[in-house]
DNA sequence: CAGTTTTTGTACTACATCGCATAAAATAGG
DNA sequence: CCTATTTTATGCGATGTAGTACAAAAACTG
């Protein structure tokens, strides 16, 4: 698919590129109200083309949450897991979180996954899938961060990280949402840290209870 | 619209019914991916009946959810304001959500508005409005209560409430995102009771922080 | 330069979908 | 029994959509 072989014509778009652009017909219009018509504009390739590199619908979508994964989601979590702290971690997390949710003139994007599959998850099940998947990749960053932290003795030993980890998650699944209302930023960025401050306030490693 | 006009050719079907059925699309296929056919064949009713009766599909969509609000989320409401003790209540509460949520056979369901038209939101201002207006309900409902369990000293009197009515509405938020995903009944009553209990151990009277 | 390979662009089929036009059916009133 | 009124049922036209067939175009290879 994306091999670069030397013969034959070459492709006048950039398989990167395509995705991207494709993802952002799916962030903005949802995923089953996307036509090929509006991919093929997008990405300005003809359907042919599109079928050819990347297949279906749901191939193309596929792919690009894909390559939306392997960036903004690494990124991510690697800034999770690469500050030291906790708590900055999971600040720094969620304010990438935030900007990640909110565009600047766009209008309301949410998130390329929760905020856009949610709507097809029940009839299809392999979109289901996709989302469960995304779900439990989730639940496993905030818990497998708890843990080092736990370990670490920077909450309390007795924490229940899968409980705190849930709460987190609830907290992302929540910015998807409102950000795809159209909350702003500003909001945003209120509620996650208020939200926060509550969770520590729980698994402080002094407070006994 | 509802009016019983005695003149004419009676008509066959009842709208709360047919509204209800139509609703039970929405949840299964999500928004756009339900035609006005499948509604008709869902309703037994014609597509000009449908048109007469109730209007477009978006017509259908906020009829139908009008609906469901003035049954399921007003029950819960009611739930949540009628008992007195407010950790009672919201358990309460939040057990009738992942009833309501999670079907016996049906597949996945979760919420006939969060986790139907969060996909349309950002291209359709109408659909956006619909999902604004019901993360504000939820959101004013919770802070409501909390107001009411603070002043009756329930709760601690520094609580934030505004805060944790943020965090109970990111649990329903999530409910209904996990529901979609296909998550079991079981789990998510896990999920929602040790959610709450974090919580609560937040906002305890006793806490001096 | 001729042949091969890969991509591109056009066109086509088949079908879904929306919204409405129009006639038939069913009832109440006179 | 006839008329007015309302709902139902059939069907039409225009458009959107998925997926593919086919030939032209553009590169490399020898």
């Amino acid at each position: 698919m994306t091999k670069p072989s030397s013969r034959g014509r070459p492709r006048q778009y950039d398989p990167e590129q395509a995705l991207d652009a494709a993802l952002g017909e799916f962030r903005r219009r949802g995923y089953s109200a996307t036509s090929l018509d509006h991919l093929s504009e997008a990405t300005k390739m003809a359907r042919p083309s599109l079928y050819a590199a990347f297949g279906n619908k749901f191939d193309i979508y596929h792919k690009a949450i894909g390559q939306y994964a392997d960036r903004s989601v690494a990124r991510r979590q690697q800034l999770l897991f690469a500050e030291p702290s906790l708590k900055k971690g999971i600040a720094e997390y969620f304010a990438l979180i935030v900007e990640t949710y909110t565009p600047d003139e766009d209008g309301p994007l949410g998130c390329a996954i929760l905020s856009v599959i949610s709507g097809e998850a029940a009839a299809d099940p392999a979109i289901r899938a996709e989302l469960a998947s995304a779900l439990e990749r989730t639940d496993t960053r905030f818990r497998d961060r708890l843990d080092i932290a736990r370990a670490g003795g920077e909450i309390a030993t007795d924490t229940d990280t899968r409980a705190v980890a849930d709460m987190l998650a609830a907290l992302q699944h929540s910015l998807a949402l409102r950000a795809r209302a159209g909350t702003g930023r500003a909001e945003l960025n209120r509620i996650a840290n208020a939200t926060i401050a509550l969770i520590f306030k729980t698994i402080a490693p002094g407070t006994k209870d």
